[in-house]
DNA sequence: AGAGATACCTGGGAGC
DNA sequence: TGCTCCCAGGTATCTC
């Protein structure tokens, strides 16, 4: 389930495979994503070169000397990965681009909740467009509890949901949410009208500290998740509260509770999160 | 305008 | 074994 460290997680190890290479040849499955998939369009990726490969929200962008950027979502069960010429496509494969280096990357999505669009950076309307409803980074400067604040200004939503809402801050999940507001000691279902200025700083720095140790443990791998390179990540390991519903909390033994905002499941200790 | 529900999609697990 | 049902969740879109 691919959160912002896990689509950081794809783009580190993209980066070294895709960064002054070219496409040669492409290939599609023909099933539509969330959006219809811009097969016509690939063709003109053709003969410019890929300078960099970029992350905003939860999108992966390819960026091309000719400036065009080709955009990828992960969705939920989507993975990007490098792969030699050879191997076999698999079911759900749904994207195919062969490198001038003669490896291929390929775009592998069961659900096809993911996303494959191209861009033109000349065109900035468009590209503004594009990420309108894109918020906040959580790990830029700009991510601050008075940020938070601000935008929960006259909001009596729940904290967990407002965490998820992307308008307002991108890249959490149910995953990352879940665990840094065990990490903040604050309960899931409090809403953001009652939050003090210290539980808001708290946060602020556990969104932070759980992305960075997610990162660097190579992303959370529940049931899918892969990297570039098809291995798994180990973040899962530490999980405190998410999908640990009748277990006891590693640091009071209260038995994790669960309940459902804004549909999602909620997991959390009633000791230790207030 | 905000908040909650719904739709999209498939695989996996539970229950019968 | 095999069927049905439910759940997982990111995001856009709806309804209240």
């Amino acid at each position: 389930m691919p959160e912002l460290p896990e689509v950081e997680v794809t783009r580190l190890g993209l980066l070294p495979h895709l960064a002054g290479r070219k496409i040669s040849r492409f290939w599609w499955s023909g099933k539509p994503l969330r959006l219809p998939v811009p097969a016509e369009g690939m063709t003109s990726l053709f003969q410019s070169m890929i300078i960099d490969v970029k992350r905003r929200a939860k999108y992966i962008l390819l960026e091309f000397q000719c400036g065009r950027i080709l955009v990828f979502h992960l969705g939920m069960t989507g993975n990007l990965g490098i792969f030699a010429a050879d191997t076999p496509r698999k079911k759900h494969d749904h994207l195919e681009l062969l490198l001038d280096s003669g490896l291929l990357l390929r775009f592998h999505d069961p659900r096809r909740f993911g996303l494959i669009s191209i861009l033109d950076a000349r065109k900035t309307q468009e590209v503004e467009d594009f990420f309108k409803t894109s918020g906040m980074e959580p790990l830029s400067s700009g991510f601050t509890a008075s940020y938070l604040q601000q935008a929960a200004q006259r909001r009596s939503i729940a904290i967990k949901p407002f965490l998820m809402t992307s308008q307002i801050v991108v890249g959490i999940g149910n995953i990352y949410a879940n665990e840094s507001l065990f990490h903040a000691g604050i309960r899931p279902d409090r809403s953001v009208k009652e939050l003090s200025d210290r539980e808001w700083l708290r946060l602020v720095k556990a969104i932070q500290k759980i992305l960075l140790h997610a990162i660097d443990c190579g992303g959370s791998t529940i049931s899918d998740f892969r990297n570039a390179s098809q291995q798994s990540g180990y973040f899962q390991m530490t999980f405190q509260v998410y999908g640990k519903e009748g277990e006891s909390c590693a640091k009071c033994g209260t038995t994790i509770t669960k309940l459902t905002l804004g549909g999602r499941s909620s997991f959390f200790c009633p000791y230790c999160q207030r």
